[in-house]
DNA sequence: CCGGCGGACTTGATCGTTCCAATGGGGATC
DNA sequence: GATCCCCATTGGAACGATCAAGTCCGCCGG
């Protein structure tokens, strides 16, 4: 990697070094990296062996200085959020990692302001350091949405514009009405009738998504839904004390969740009472957290397609960085159902 | 943002305009930004308004091509290990990303193969996409540290170098010894004299560390140690195979253990057996992952202090980019215990 | 009145790449 | 044998910032 015999071992070899010792041009060498197909074929293997002896890579600085892009795609951490079940973010921005590299993307992680949808978005985009931003946080609208719109900011969002239908913007969400519907299915298939709900608060159009999805299911055979629902806040403690009123009240013999954090509250009220999930009450949590795969019984959830996600994230961004006027659409995908001892 | 009237939006203004708009040199704009004590006070009022104006943001890749350097860190996902309780690697990245943003760097992620411990490293490292590595996956040593060092690649290594106690490169790390130890003190004052303990494979250093702060403790107070250790896999089933067999053969009343992973498999058993966590035998776990914190009853864990781990990092890695041959240290910080029902 | 000094600002060169227009050589065409 | 064309390759300019020298100007002391 040296050029200069002497000098610091970690001066990089640019372009004109490899160039020089295959006895062409800078821009034969650069065109032997981005295109080599415009080559004679011994031209290119002569340039690759200069490539090759000199451990030359291209400066990315230089390149995304003179092609105005970086390869980078901007990705805001939302804060942890302790005492929740939650597993999704750390499976989705592992799969996102791993498919934007294979579409030659990186992904640049920071964070702002939770209060403030616009902090940090801003900086990034007017210096450039970012082709595009994959946004996640939307489970109430999503605010930096229309913010990135009105700036030109080419953008995904992981979640549907629930408080603006009219959104041109692409988006990829996992379809929550059909993951409750597929844990009441299996509720009912296990031969119970009286299922009831435990979800979050009436201002969560995710939370309202997935409540749909159990009570149509229930209203198509005919099944009682009044009564047996219940929302609350996104903890233990609020699943717990949910569960437990509806138990006294309801007489329900099994529960869907809208996450796995509700779910565990459930597992609590029935631990307390001498009770046994699987058993005498069954239950079924959403999100597959690592905690509904490790505990005791294993909790039955409904699992997102993470993966999948990212790959329909990725591909839209690409087609959106290629194609920048391109009508944008959203794309609808559906989970599945890991089935445990809990139901 | 534009600067020919009739142009897209979205070409960001450059020094050069706001140079223009302000009537001083490009220079000088320069300088209000990087070094605003060398402007007279009025100039300085002069450009910050036109940069406000303009909505200005140095271009990234033209100052990283300068100065190169990106204020960029790498760091390597390591692959999502479902079916393990661990939310640490959640919680570290967190941690990292909110620190650096202090110091002014940001966080670029990366994955690679997981067998080959250099891919990714390499090209990032030649294209000058990073300016340093937070490495954090040592759990059996730490093979690219080498590889690391031999190419004078800046990093700071979470986790100590246990193959290579002669390494000169900065870690950080949590005192495993320490961490069990706290667990182990906590069971004897609760009046436990049978403490059993479920740890990793014999190859792990860090097994070994924190394994070796259970048997001192209990050696200290005279106390057995022979016929109650188990090493295993660090699965859910290895910790419920493993507990139960010490409880039918050693009668321990209480665990300690090197993940909550291993502890859950204790609660397993515990369960299957109708007994009790916290009442008829305790336990206790390691990293305090969510799952400790969401499951019933509330698992005691040992819990590593991240955010200054994240904070002894960046610290580290500002040593080291600003004086690039400074001898390296090594950082051990001290965990704390979470005390919960299982114990 | 002059030389020297230092603070405030400017000018030209440069980082390493890709874009663009141009060049040279060799074969096909007339 | 001259013309045309095409392909591989080349040299210069540009991307937008910072670095390293300047230049200008007012002030001070002798």
């Amino acid at each position: 990697m040296t050029r200069i015999p002497g000098r610091a071992l970690t001066v990089p070899p640019t372009l004109a070094d490899v160039a020089e010792r295959a006895g062409v041009s800078r821009q034969t060498v650069s065109n032997a990296v981005n295109n080599p197909e415009l080559l004679r074929a011994d031209t290119l293997v002569r340039v690759q062996e200069a490539i090759e002896e000199l451990g030359y890579s291209p400066n990315r600085a230089a390149r995304n200085l003179r092609t105005r892009s970086s390869h980078l795609i901007g990705l805001r951490m939302s804060p942890v959020q302790e005492f929740t079940a939650n597993a999704a973010a750390d499976r989705f921005v592992h799969s996102l990692v791993d498919t934007s590299r294979e579409a030659g993307y990186q992904v640049l992680l920071f964070s702002g302001d939770a209060t403030d949808p616009e902090s940090g978005y801003d900086d990034l985009l007017r210096s450039t350091a970012v082709d595009a931003f994959v946004v996640t946080d939307t489970y109430l609208g999503n605010p930096q949405a229309a913010w990135l719109r009105e700036r030109r900011a080419p953008f995904v969002a992981f979640g549907r514009p629930w408080d603006d239908p009219s959104a041109t913007h692409p988006w990829v969400d996992v379809d929550g009405a059909a993951g409750a519907e597929l844990a009441t299915r299996h509720l009912l298939d296990k031969g119970h009738t009286r299922i009831a709900w435990i979800g979050w608060r009436k201002d969560s159009f995710i939370g309202e998504d997935r409540r749909s999805g159990w009570s149509r299911t229930l209203k198509e055979r005919g099944l009682p839904t009044t009564g047996l629902a219940s929302r609350v806040e996104d903890t233990v403690n609020s699943g717990r004390e949910a569960s437990a009123v509806l138990l006294d009240e309801a007489l329900p013999t099994a529960f869907v969740c809208a996450s796995d954090t509700l779910a565990m509250g459930v597992m609590h009220t029935l631990a307390e009472r001498g009770m046994h999930a699987g058993e005498d009450v069954a239950v079924v949590g959403f999100d597959d957290s690592q905690t509904a795969q490790v505990m005791h019984p294993g909790l039955t959830s409904v699992r997102q397609p993470l993966e999948d996600v990212a790959i329909e994230v990725v591909s839209a961004l690409e087609g959106l960085l290629a194609h920048p006027r391109r009508i944008a659409e959203g794309k609808l995908l559906t989970p599945t159902l890991a089935v445990r001892r809990s139901s």
